[in-house]
DNA sequence: CAAAAACATATTAAACAAGTAGGAAATATA
DNA sequence: TATATTTCCTACTTGTTTAATATGTTTTTG
């Protein structure tokens, strides 16, 4: 499985795009100073992520991106398949004429397809949605936390 | 996440031993040539192995390698720390001076957190000795079928 | 027209993966 | 004791990936 920076950036950026773009597209400068992220990197990955069709962009000045579906339709299975492509460990072909054909097997089933399966329970259940109103709450949180 | 080759290449080795090595040591090379491994590269591998206390050597002419604990006693986690290094998504500290500390935290607990967590939940229950189980019952369906 | 922004492509430095090379040390066996 | 076998150890190589930078072009608003 991968979960590169890449991924995480991704994933912190749509956060802030669906507190921060509510009404209207927000600069990817603004969403990279926010975040301390490069904006030059941003930049290639929200370009996957259009391509991906998760965000939408308005060019010219004065544009930037928007959420391209409500973020309870985008999941973090989505964005990672986006940016680090398939998440899944990789079934490998065994070498050929080797015996451990059956032992490759075993570990594909009890291992691998076990893991995998895990993996998307958590990636296709988490949305958008859900991590916005975590990161809310938490901010609320705190924000009370500062006034005692 | 990390699955390399090295680590299937371990899980491989190690259930070879677990069906080959009961009553005595098995030398490497016959582990790597029954299974299509590089046996150079199998040394680096079992050397990791022996460190880690999963597996123990007898030197010298018919020497050979030995599981040093019951199947039952070795995890798949346990042969994955020892080849691939912790095997869980890292936390990373983000970035000094942005705001996103929050959000940070949030994908850290919506969903490297639970990765995490179901990766251990995998992991730590499937014992060498399942693996062996489950290879052997293969084997002998694939026995049985071959003779219909 | 000028500034602001998205869009695009190439390059780079560092790290990592997967192996190869070459030998030193230990030991069973002849 | 000599030899072959086998573990053990360190360094090197080659290709890929990651996380950026660099350098622009295009589009649109004011």
């Amino acid at each position: 499985m991968k979960f590169s920076r890449k991924s995480r950036y991704g994933l912190i950026a749509l956060i802030d795009l669906a507190v921060n773009s509510k009404t209207e597209q927000v600069s990817l400068c603004s969403v990279a100073k926010r975040n301390g992220i490069s904006a030059q990197y941003l930049e290639q990955i929200f370009a996957a992520l259009r391509r991906a069709g998760i965000i939408k962009s308005v060019k010219g000045s004065q544009g930037g991106y928007l959420l391209n579906h409500r973020p309870e339709e985008i999941t973090a299975a989505q964005v990672l398949e986006a940016l680090d492509g398939n998440y899944h460990i990789e079934e490998e072909v065994s070498p050929e004429g080797s015996s451990c054909q059956g032992i490759s097997t075993t570990i594909q089933t009890m291992v691998i397809d076990e893991v995998n399966h895990k993996l998307d329970d958590v990636l296709q259940n988490v949305t958008l949605a859900d991590l916005e109103k975590c990161y809310l709450e938490n901010e609320e949180y705190n924000q009370n936390m500062y006034y005692i």
